[in-house]
DNA sequence: CAGTGAGCGAGCTTCCGCTTGACTT
C-alpha cells in the first residue's frame, strides 16, 4: 500500500519531485485543470450565476486513475501551484476525488529543489477557498463575457466570431495603433551634422558630430551652412561622467517571447513550443511564469560558474523584484536548471534558445558595466554671430559628440537586451580623440540632410505581447493561443506594410561650395506586422460603440482588484458577478434585439451611374462584400467579393465599380458563351462548364473570342494527354499526367508512383497500379 | 501538389487559464 500521494499540475514537474521524496511517495499530474464549464454551453445558472463544472472527457480516465491512487493512499498531498488557478485546482481535486479534510494536505512550494519539496511537506495547510473563490469569479466572468458577446457579434456581424475580456482588447490596441498611423502627419526637419578635424601630426584625427538643433526649413538649413563657410569651430566644453548599466532580470515568459522574437527570429508559439522541449528535456524550469525569482541555489551555481569562466570580478548575485500587473508569481523566472551547463544537446532551434536563456541568467547575475560618457560641444562662431549674439540672448548653434568608452564590460560580456528599435546603437561605435577647451577644429564637411518625422510603428506579435503584460492582461500560459486566436479569427494577419516613397534633399558644405542633391528613400515600410483585416475593425467598432466597459484597456485591472478583494475574504464573489451580470446583461440584451437599419459596419460609398442603385460596402456570409442595390429591391441585389488589397474604410466609389466588370461575356464558342471571369485563383475563362486559368500578364478586361477560343482548345489538348491510362475492371481507376510527371488516381484520391515506373506509364497493368494504390 | 472558380440561405459557431498528448504526413 502506496503511504502518500502527492498531485502536481505537470508531469515533468511529478517526475523530478518524485526522485527528492523517495519510495514512500508515489507523485502524480493533474495536468492542468480537471474540472471546468461544459465546453459548449454557457453553464453558469442565469439566477444564481453558480457554474455547473464537469469533467471534461479527455480527462476521465485521468480522474478514475487519480481516484485509484487516492483511494489506496494514507495521505493525500496536493501540491499545485501557489495561484488563484492553482488553488482551484486543488479544490477540484478535492471534490471529485472526494478526499476528506484530515488526510488531505495542501502544499505549496516555490522552487524545485529538494530542501525546498522537504520544508514544504513539513508545513502544510488548508484548502484557501477565498482564493478559490476568485478563481470561480475570474472564470465565470470570462464566461460570460464570452459566451455572451460572441452571439452578438453572430447576429450583427458574421457567424463564428468571437470576443472576449482579452483577445477583444488585443485587437483594440491592433486597430487603434493602425488609426493613429493613419493620422499621423509626417513632417520634414533637416538635421545637419559636420566632420571636424582636430589638427595634429599627419592627417589630424576626425570629429563626428550633430548639431543640437534641427530646422523647420530649408531656408534656415541653407542659412545655416552658409554661416558655416567662414565659421571658427571651438571646443566650448568637454564633460566626461561614468555611467553604469545594469543587466536585465532574468527571462519571464513575456521577456523571452520578446528577446527570442528579436534576436533570434521566433514566433510568441514557437518560442512555446521550444521552451516546452527544452523543460520537458529537464534544461530549463518552466516556462509559463511571471516572475524574476531566481532560486538560492541558481543564484548560488551562477556564481560559481561567473567566478570559474570570467573570475570574481564579473560576479555579482542580485535578486530582482516583479513589478509587471497582476503576476502571481507562482514559479520561478525561466533559467537554466543547472548553470553548468552552457551548452545542450538538442536542435538547433532548442540549442539558440537555451544559450539565449543561459547567457541572460548569467548576465542577471553579473557585475555592472561601467562606461565612461564624453559629450564634447563645440561652438560655431564667426562675426556675425557673434554681434548678434550679444544683444539677442538666442541660443548659440552647437555641435555635439558623444563618446563612450567602457572602462568595464561587466554583463555585457555575455548578453546585451535587445530593443524594438531598428536602429543599432553601437556600444563603441565613437571614438573620440584628446581634446581640451579651446581647441579649434577644421571644418571638412558640413551637411544638413532631409527627414521626416515618423509616425508610431506596428504592433509584432512580441510587442503585442509586451502591451498586453504592461496593462495588466492575459496571463503567460494565454499569451501566445491569444495571438493566435485573433489571427485565426480573421481580426489581425500578420503582413508586409509597404511604405511610401519619399524624396529628401541634402545639403553639403564643402570647401567653399554649398551642393544641393536630390535623393529618394522608402520611409515607414513594415515586415511581418500585426495589421487589422476589415473583419477586425468592423466587429472592434463595433464593439466599442455598445461595450465600451468590456473594451476598457483597465477593466481587467478593475476586475482584478475585485477578485483580490474576493481572495481576502473581503467580498463573496458571488455579489461580484450578480453586480457585473445586472448591469452586463440588459446591455447584451439590448443591443441583440436592437432593429438596425444598417449591419455593422455597413457603409455607402455612392450610386451606381449606370442603374441608380447605391452601392454598400459590408462583412457578408463570407466576408467583406460590396453590394449593389438593396435587399428589398424588386431585383437581386449585386454582389461582389472584396479583393485582399483593399480596405472596406477607404474603398471607392470607382474601385467598387471596377469589381463588377467581371465576369464578361466576350462572345459565343460551340453554342455556349464564352466568359471572362475573376475567381480565388486570378482571371479564367469559362465556357460549358470547364474552367481553364488566364496565362499571366492577360489582361482579363481585353482578352477576344479568339484569344479565349485559342486557350480552350489547348486546355482541351493537354486534358486528353492528362489520361494515359485507363482500366475495364474497375473505372475509379486511371493513370494521369500531372505537373510533376504521371499519377495514379483511384476513387477521388491521388497516388504517387515510383520514378522507375515514370516511362511506362502508360502501360501499367491493372494490378500494378491497385498495388500502389493500397500501398 | 495532381485542380480550384458559388452562395448571402440552415445550423453551427464562442470565453480564459491550467496542462500535455496522440492521430499520421
Amino acid at each position: 500500500m502506496q503511504k502518500n500521494l502527492v498531485i502536481v499540475e505537470s508531469p515533468a514537474k511529478a517526475k523530478t519531485i518524485e526522485r527528492f521524496l523517495g519510495k514512500d511517495f508515489k507523485v502524480m499530474s493533474s495536468y492542468g485543470h480537471i474540472r471546468d464549464l461544459k465546453k459548449k454551453e454557457i453553464s453558469i445558472d442565469s439566477d444564481t450565476l453558480l457554474p455547473d463544472y464537469e469533467i471534461p472527457e479527455e480527462k476521465k480516465r485521468l480522474v478514475s486513475e487519480l481516484k485509484q491512487q487516492a483511494k489506496k493512499a494514507e495521505k493525500v498531498w496536493l501540491a499545485s501551484d501557489e495561484d488563484r488557478e492553482g488553488e482551484a485546482i486543488s479544490w477540484h481535486l478535492c471534490e471529485v476525488l472526494g478526499l476528506d479534510e484530515v488526510n488531505t494536505n495542501r502544499i505549496v512550494f516555490h522552487e524545485i529543489t529538494k530542501p525546498a519539496i522537504l520544508e514544504a511537506i513539513e508545513h502544510p495547510r488548508h484548502l484557501d477557498m477565498n482564493l478559490v473563490n476568485a478563481q470561480q469569479a475570474r472564470r465565470v466572468l470570462d464566461r460570460l463575457v464570452g459566451f455572451k458577446l460572441s452571439p452578438v457579434l453572430w447576429r450583427k456581424v458574421k457567424p463564428a466570431l468571437s470576443a472576449g475580456r482579452v483577445q477583444s482588447v488585443a485587437v483594440r490596441l491592433i486597430v487603434e495603433r493602425e488609426r493613429e498611423i493613419q493620422a499621423f502627419q509626417s513632417e520634414p526637419y533637416y538635421h545637419v551634422s559636420a566632420k571636424l578635424v582636430l589638427p595634429g601630426e599627419g592627417d589630424g584625427q576626425v570629429v563626428n558630430c550633430q548639431l543640437s538643433t534641427r530646422f523647420r526649413t530649408h531656408e534656415e538649413a541653407l542659412a545655416f551652412l552658409e554661416q558655416c563657410r567662414d565659421a571658427e569651430f571651438r571646443v566650448k566644453s568637454i564633460t566626461r561622467k561614468p555611467v553604469k548599466r545594469m543587466p536585465a532580470p532574468p527571462f519571464t515568459t513575456s521577456t523571452l517571447q520578446q528577446e527570442a522574437a528579436r534576436k533570434l527570429g521566433f514566433t510568441v508559439s514557437q518560442t512555446m513550443m521550444v521552451a516546452q522541449r527544452l523543460y520537458e528535456s529537464g534544461h530549463i524550469t518552466y516556462m509559463r511564469t511571471d516572475s524574476v525569482n531566481l532560486s538560492s541555489l541558481c543564484i548560488g551555481t551562477s556564481k560559481e560558474e561567473i567566478t570559474r569562466l570570467y573570475g570574481a570580478d564579473y560576479s555579482h548575485p542580485r535578486n530582482f523584484q516583479t513589478h509587471s500587473k497582476g503576476a502571481q508569481e507562482a514559479h520561478e523566472a525561466i533559467r537554466p536548471t543547472y548553470m553548468s551547463k552552457q551548452d545542450i544537446e538538442g536542435t538547433g532551434q532548442e540549442r539558440r534558445l537555451y544559450d539565449l536563456i543561459w547567457k541572460r541568467t548569467a548576465a542577471s547575475q553579473m557585475a555592472d558595466a561601467e562606461l565612461e560618457k564624453t559629450t564634447v560641444e563645440i561652438e560655431v562662431r564667426n562675426e556675425q554671430a557673434a554681434a548678434s549674439s550679444s544683444e539677442s540672448a538666442a541660443t548659440p548653434n552647437l555641435f555635439v559628440s558623444t563618446g563612450e568608452v567602457v572602462k568595464f564590460d561587466g554583463f555585457l560580456k555575455v548578453y546585451r537586451e535587445s530593443t524594438d528599435d531598428e536602429q543599432t546603437d553601437t556600444l563603441e561605435g565613437n571614438l573620440l580623440p584628446q581634446m581640451k577647451k579651446g581647441d579649434v577644429l577644421q571644418r571638412q564637411e558640413i551637411t544638413a540632410c532631409e527627414r521626416f518625422s515618423q509616425g508610431p510603428t506596428r504592433y509584432t506579435e512580441a510587442s503585442l505581447v509586451h502591451k498586453l503584460e504592461e496593462l495588466g492582461i492575459g496571463r503567460p500560459s494565454t499569451y501566445a493561443p491569444t495571438i493566435s486566436t485573433i489571427q485565426q479569427r480573421e481580426y489581425v494577419h500578420k503582413g508586409d506594410k509597404k511604405g511610401t516613397e519619399q524624396t529628401f534633399t541634402i545639403d553639403t558644405l564643402k570647401g567653399q561650395k554649398i551642393t544641393t542633391k536630390n535623393k529618394k528613400e522608402l520611409t515607414g515600410s513594415e515586415k511581418g506586422k500585426l495589421l487589422p483585416t476589415d473583419i477586425g475593425i468592423v466587429v472592434n467598432d463595433f464593439l466599442m460603440e455598445n461595450f465600451p466597459d468590456i473594451m476598457d484597456y483597465n477593466f481587467t485591472a478593475r476586475v482584478e482588484q475585485d477578485f483580490d478583494k474576493i481572495a481576502e475574504g473581503k467580498t463573496e464573489w458571488n455579489k461580484m458577478m450578480t453586480r457585473f451580470y445586472k448591469k452586463f446583461e440588459p446591455t447584451v440584451e439590448k443591443v441583440i434585439n436592437a432593429r438596425a437599419e444598417h449591419k455593422a459596419g455597413e457603409r455607402q460609398v455612392g450610386i451606381d451611374p449606370t442603374s441608380g442603385k447605391p452601392v454598400f460596402v459590408k462583412i457578408g456570409r463570407f466576408g467583406p462584400v460590396v453590394q449593389i442595390g438593396s435587399a428589398d429591391d424588386k431585383e437581386k441585389p449585386r454582389f461582389a467579393q472584396l479583393p485582399s488589397d483593399k480596405a472596406m474604410e477607404t474603398l471607392t466609389l470607382d474601385e467598387a465599380l471596377e469589381l463588377f466588370r467581371l465576369p464578361r461575356t466576350v462572345g459565343q464558342f460551340e453554342g455556349s458563351d464564352v466568359v471572362i471571369g475573376a475567381g480565388r485563383f486570378g482571371p479564367y475563362v469559362l465556357h460549358n462548364k470547364k474552367y481553364v486559368s488566364l496565362p499571366k500578364g492577360t489582361d482579363p478586361m481585353t482578352v477576344t473570342i479568339d484569344e479565349a477560343m485559342a486557350l480552350i482548345q489547348e486546355k482541351r489538348q493537354q486534358d486528353e494527354k492528362r489520361h494515359l491510362k485507363t482500366f475495364a475492371e474497375d473505372p475509379k481507376l486511371e493513370v494521369l499526367n500531372g505537373r510533376y510527371g504521371p499519377y495514379i488516381a483511384y476513387d477521388g484520391k491521388n497516388y504517387r508512383m515510383p520514378k522507375a515506373m515514370h516511362a511506362r506509364a502508360a502501360e501499367l497493368t491493372y494490378d500494378e497500379a491497385m498495388k500502389l494504390v493500397k500501398k
